[in-house]
DNA sequence: CACGATACATAAGCGTGTTATGTTGTTCGG
DNA sequence: CCGAACAACATAACACGCTTATGTATCGTG
């Protein structure tokens, strides 16, 4: 059981974004332009932390800085295409890992762990609830 | 499903010590001294990685250096007290924390994740060896 | 016995986070 | 309507945990 370290470590740490960058891009395709703040705020990091990830993905051509016409302190950090290409590739990549995984079990073990997805999304929920 | 992020990183920056060095100290606690070699192995990460590690859990009185007499090129890593209380405070803490999230679900919920469980430690091994 | 292999340490660098602080723009009460 | 408080973002300085490359003993074997 506490090889779950390792495997939460290799996931983490593989590929071309961090886990926080993949899911700040995700957000922003889900969303549309969010300002700084409220990506830091919603990934749960610090606002200098979001600061420099955008800076990053922004390096990287994943993201874009576009001036708020609102408010002319604040950013609204959209996706590119670019990004958008990687997050799916990514995605994809990670559900044909799954499902290879999946495929090493047998149906009876397949079938408990389908039944239990929505309680493990409510538990995942209720732990990070406190 | 993406708040899975963060759940991962607040539980994985927790505490006093690492999730590697949590599972190093677990490691020892369970098989005795071990080389440093061999806990990179387990570990999968690089030996540098483990020596630096073992530096700051020996500088946190976690574990200790003992020569081994039969490679003088060698040491023997082991647990102290400490580390062992370490532990099993984090482990205690982390399970508490477990039940308290299982009891905000309904009972239906947790037999679902109870029968599912062997079923993830398999996947989770089936992950690990790709 | 010398030479390659092994075990560990050290050095330098990167990525991702932190707190503290600065800069600029907004808002609101006297 | 104007100055003080507040807000949004950037910058600086630092910590931590990892990496690769390299150095230094020690071991084992042809």
């Amino acid at each position: 059981m506490e090889r779950l370290v390792r495997l939460v470590r290799e996931v983490s740490t593989a590929g071309e974004v961090s886990t926080t960058g993949a899911a700040v891009i995700a957000r922003l395709g889900r969303l549309g332009g969010q300002r700084i703040t409220d990506l830091a705020r919603a990934e749960g990091v610090s606002q200098p932390a979001m600061t420099q990830l955008v800076n990053r993905l922004e390096g990287d051509g994943l993201v874009r800085r576009a001036a708020d016409s609102a408010d002319r302190r604040g950013v609204l950090v959209e996706t590119t295409d670019r990004g958008r290409e990687v997050i799916d590739a990514r995605r994809t990549q990670r559900a044909e890992a799954l499902e290879a995984a999946l495929g090493r079990l047998d149906a009876t073990d397949r079938a408990a762990i389908a039944a239990a997805l929505p309680a493990l999304d409510r538990l995942v929920d209720a732990v990070l609830d406190s």
